[in-house]
DNA sequence: TTGTACGCGTTATCAT
DNA sequence: ATGATAACGCGTACAA
């Protein structure tokens, strides 16, 4: 437990003998002679030295710390994103700092505020609701942000979103091709980002297929325990459906737990599809058919642009959309 | 886009007439008179001042961001925790940073020599194997470090750890009482941390009870992909166990999944337990029955250890023990 | 090529 | 109670 002092460039320029000048300029890759980088090189071992990131960050105006706010952290999809995410600054010089804000929008625009300290020189959103305060706060706030997720237009921000009006249509098509008509959709709360966006894909989709929709029912949020009774919802009255298109994953598993407590076979009786193509699609029984809206790719090319925009600040706000796909497995086979 | 200047003690020093000292003692509740209180919060409110936080870090030597190191961002265990930690930190002045440092030891030490910079005030460490190096790195950390999971003796850290051969008593006694006596073992890699406590729980266990292990089989990793062969090479020869306790939940799920592909029947046939509790358990279908080896606690606990050594580094090294717990649900019932 | 010296924005010490 | 000022450790403009 020896409490030694951390090293500073002064130790390690009187170890080599050089002014700190010297020392830094070595580190940093400016011109130096082959001998003083060598003197300097060997002090850095010697001591262990590492520079203090707080005083760089000082003297530089930078924290080299890309912040990342989720809902939830629970939640498997934002656990692929933030992995992903993890993945893309491996390969730079910034860390990254995790901020679990919860589904509480007041919590995201205290986070905006709070980034004026400093300690991160640009943040990756992923917010469930999007509020006109939220908006405004972004709009407001001093440092790069990119946004995952659909926004009002006229935010001037980078943003990176999911097409789920194709991504359901995939779904949709790959129900029609095996034979089914009468499709339901079990949707999580509409006023939240994507659940607005896959109720208007769906209906719309439908639409443009000549479908009539079984049921919508809406769960009253995106997890297990909220979707157990809103599956009960959609088999209790009315035609069973054939299938049931499911926001995402968490809901699709909380149908096909329910299908089974009422007797029903998937995919015999009823195909369902989910979305995200979490772990979770792949590891359910029967495995789960999922549209992959992109999570991983959103998140990666959020990282990237943000990598981009702290490189070249003068870039005009850019938007990308990432192309679903579609994961067959058992059950709509 | 306006690039205006994050405003500093100046600026709300001159705009309140008085001098940075002032501003700052308003700022850390030091004594001052009303007046200037009044004037300096008002300031501070209209430029919408916030301290910088690398110049703080700076001037106290501390950065009040707390490090987790987890091997995968993607293990439901570990999300658990990591949703733990961040709660537990939400009501402190510490922030959370994130480091994924793979299954790679190396990258565990890289990261242990960096932390140096400084740039966080201690860590939260889940390593997946202890290797002596790792174990060198801990000692000779000059920071606070607190590690989850089972260490050699002598290691002079803080440490939490779960208490596998009871709660691997748990599973038994329970599946004994179920009428269970061919209990078979699916053990992660047993060089890892998990892996060896949860195999000599499990030899303990099956020897006290007098039970004869009907099969102990061992998967590459602890994920879904590499349970599905390991759970058919238990299944593959010999005697049909009428148990099989798994080493985590994801190989319990490929377990069931393999089951389910050989025409038995849960939990009539076989009984299936998992370990971790993650929210796979629930979600499985049928759910399944877990050992819960307190990962939310521990991390907790691990949080809060960490949080009070800041407070007082001369403590000494502690060590907590998490008591397990069964969730009995229908893959045993 | 190298060294000296300043400033990044805070907090804390010391006078007043 | 308040203000001037010194440090924290680093990067760099400037001088040599």
């Amino acid at each position: 437990l020896a409490l030694e002092r951390r090293s500073t460039l002064h130790a390690v320029a009187d170890r080599a003998g050089v002014s700190i000048a010297s020392v830094s300029r070595v580190l940093n890759d400016l011109p130096a002679s082959p001998e003083t980088t060598a003197r300097v090189r060997s002090a850095v071992a010697e001591l262990g030295y590492a520079p203090h990131a707080a005083a760089r960050a000082l003297r530089v105006g930078a924290s080299e710390q890309i912040a990342i706010a989720v809902a939830d952290v629970g939640n498997p999809v934002y656990v692929q994103m933030m992995r992903e995410v993890s993945e893309v600054l491996g390969d730079t010089r910034f860390r990254l700092m995790l901020s679990s804000t919860g589904n509480d929008p007041a919590a995201q625009i205290d986070l905006l505020e709070n980034l004026n300290r400093g300690y991160a020189d640009g943040l990756i959103l992923i917010p469930l609701r999007v509020t006109g305060e939220l908006t405004a706060a972004i709009s407001r706030s001093r440092l790069p942000i990119v946004v995952i997720g659909s926004l009002p237009d006229g935010v001037d921000v980078d943003n990176v979103r999911a097409d789920s009006a194709t991504g359901v249509g995939l779904a949709l098509d790959h129900l029609v091709e095996t034979g089914r008509t009468r499709i339901a959709f079990l949707n999580g709360p509409r006023d939240t980002v994507p659940g607005a966006a896959r109720h208007s894909g769906f209906v719309a989709g439908m639409k443009k297929r000549k479908l009539l929709p079984a049921r919508i029912a809406e769960a009253a949020d995106f997890t297990f325990d909220a979707g157990l009774p809103a599956a009960a919802a959609v088999l209790a009255t009315g035609e069973r459906p054939d299938a049931i298109v499911c926001a995402n994953d968490l809901l699709a598993i909380a149908t096909m737990k329910v299908l089974g407590e009422h007797g029903l076979s998937i995919p015999v009786d009823v195909a369902v599809v989910g979305m995200d193509d979490s772990d979770m699609a792949m590891v359910a029984n029967p495995s789960l058919t999922s549209v992959d809206l992109g999570a991983r790719e959103r998140s990666r090319v959020a990282a990237e642009l943000l990598v981009e925009r702290l490189a070249d600040p003068s870039l005009p706000a850019r938007r990308r959309v990432v192309a679903p796909s579609l994961f067959v497995r058992e059950s709509t086979r």
